[in-house]
RNA sequence: GGUCCGUUCGUCUAGUCAGGUCAGGACGCCAGGUUUUCAUCCUGGUAACACGGGUUCGAAUCCCGUACGGACUACCA
């Protein structure tokens, strides 16, 4: 087992959940604070929110609000953090600015780190020149002589570019050839040599440092024991390990979680998937603020949070017995993170429906009903929430959200406007007129009027009559309700009541008429 | 191109670490049943170890290779 870490048995789990704020959270961001949350709450540890805003270009205005709300509709709780405070911060990467310019000077006197003046233009003049030639250009021991740094400049030089401000970087001194061997929670042994890997820069020309830098860091001030991020930070994992070392610092242990894949084809889930698709790819609706362009989200499209996290908590991982069902707090006991899957999972849109609908189900009618009552608002009707509970248990196992019970229940709320078509042609016959007006009869004397009673009553009449079940129950249904649907005719007439049913039933007669 | 990661039914996956039941479950799909209708529900069915070698009495499982897929390859995270 690769969790035989100290870190595992003591009680000081820290993980942390590290998004930038460009944008609207997308549900893979979700899954992995998911996964985070989970496993410090398993080990009793601490989870925390910390905003990496190192690139003010791309800061988008709403985008921390909006991870911040996501995660509270999700029922996700940080133990510190961001708008939560803790013993560790600030913990937005942006107010710790004055902290990593020392960090990337203590590598520069350690040997470990460098100035390098190259412009961003010069660099792609030089990568253009290699690929010219077919090779490929690295920033490391094999060409970083041949550049502008402090390395390969002068020291009266290098004094002198940065006693006049020239802007500057601090670039990592990758080893030149050595073998990096780290370990993940989820893959176990990885292995890289540092000759094909780039001295990445640290600390960039505008005062912040990058997210190499700061994330590192960060996670060792912060006491991050674990670090379970997406899998497309694995390349940059050596690097990471290899700052820790050259920090000197003890490093956490990584976790790094599969991609969240498109459900057609191949190729990692993107915003674009879910306008292409019809699913929705973030939690919440999210409005661009430049274009205000909309995107959906699960909350609005009537998913339940709980349906929403034990859908995302599956892709990906799984007990390991065949329950599917989980609540927040059976998560956390169930989960681990050697679970976890090593490939990435195609996001399947219809099992997330179901996973609704399992949650609907489960719901008590009241707390449906009222969850139900303002879409009854919004069609501007008014109905005694008694007769909207009892509706809603009738109907509950046909739907999915909480939207669909109108289109299951409006026939209760509403007389039938016209007869389906389909169905008076099939069900409409000759006789039916003479019957139904006999039926009226029936029910007009069936006292009290409860499911029990008026089904007896009208099943006997159509035996003593031998009329056909089918073609009786199928017309009276059509008077009722207006269609064949809907749940036991008997079960909509008692909740519809005596006055109601019969009035449905002369209306229906004077509409649909004499056959023939 | 280079580096790294991955590969079991259409999809999510169990089984792999400690080789040995017709490769199990769920979603979807199909069929049958129940029913006055539709939906639900119940029962059954469909369908997979990427390929090729090797080790072994025996390989989904261990080893090697190939193919395919993905991620990364910014003064973005």
């Amino acid at each position: 087992m690769p969790l035989k870490n100290k870190k595992m048995s003591d009680n000081n789990i820290r993980v942390r959940f590290a998004p930038s704020p460009t944008g609207p959270l997308h549900i893979g961001g979700v899954r992995t604070a998911l996964y985070n949350y989970l496993f410090a709450r398993k080990h009793g540890g601490k989870f925390i929110l910390r905003i990496e805003d190192t690139d003010q270009t791309r800061f988008v205005p709403g985008a921390q609000d909006y991870i911040i709300e996501a995660f509270k509709w999700c029922g996700i709780e940080f133990d510190e953090g961001v708008t939560k405070g803790g013993d560790y911060g600030p913990y937005t990467q942006s107010e710790r600015k004055a902290i990593y310019k020392q960090y990337a000077e203590q590598l520069i006197t350690s040997g470990h780190a460098y100035y390098a003046f190259d412009t961003s233009e010069e660099l792609s003049v030089k990568r253009a020149a290699f690929e010219a030639e077919k090779k490929t250009f690295t920033y490391n021991a094999s060409e970083r002589l041949n550049m502008g740094n402090s390395l390969s400049l002068p020291k009266e030089e290098v004094d002198q570019l940065l006693s006049n401000n020239t802007p500057f970087v601090i670039r990592f001194k990758m080893p030149d050839e050595e073998r990096v061997v780290m370990n993940d929670l989820i893959r176990g042994k990885v292995e890289v040599n540092t000759k094909v890997l780039d001295d990445k820069i640290l600390f960039k020309s505008d005062g912040m440092p990058t997210y190499h830098l700061a994330n590192i860091i960060d996670d060792h001030l912060m006491e991050i024991s674990h670090v379970i991020r997406g899998e497309e930070w694995l390349p940059s994992l050596p690097l990471h390990v290899l700052l820790y070392r050259a920090f000197g610092w003890e490093e956490p242990e990584f976790a790094h979680l599969p991609l969240l894949l498109k459900p057609d084809g191949n190729g990692k889930l993107s915003k674009r998937d879910g306008d292409r698709l019809g699913f929705p790819v973030f939690p919440l609706q999210w409005k661009d603020p430049k274009t205000g362009e909309i995107s959906n989200g699960y909350r609005e499209e009537g998913y339940f949070p709980e349906a929403f996290v034990n859908m995302l908590a599956l892709l990906g991982w799984n007990p390991g017995d065949e329950r599917e069902l989980f609540s927040l707090e059976e998560l956390i006991e169930a989960f681990s993170i050697e679970r976890v899957n090593k490939s990435g999972a195609k996001f399947d849109a219809e099992k997330a429906k179901w996973f609704n609908h399992q949650y609907l189900i489960k719901k008590s009618d009241k707390e449906l009903a009222e969850a139900f009552a303002p879409i009854l608002l919004k069609k501007g009707i008014l109905a005694d929430k008694v007769f909207v509970v009892k509706i809603v248990g009738l109907i509950k196992e046909r739907a999915t959200f909480v939207a669909d019970l109108w289109d299951q229940s409006s026939f209760f709320f509403k007389r039938p406007e016209d007869y389906d078509k389909k169905a008076v042609k099939k069900r409409w016959k000759a006789a039916s007129y003479n019957q139904m007006t006999e039926l009226k009869e029936i029910l007009l004397k069936t006292e009290p009027f409860t499911s029990e009673n008026t089904e007896k009553a009208v099943k006997s009449w159509i035996e003593e009559n031998e009329y056909g079940m089918g073609a009786v129950m199928n017309a009276f249904r059509l008077l009722v309700v207006g269609a064949l649907k809907g749940p036991h005719l008997f079960d909509i007439i008692a909740l519809l009541g005596q006055e109601e049913t019969l009035e449905r039933i002369t209306l229906g007669l004077q509409e649909l008429g004499r056959k023939e």
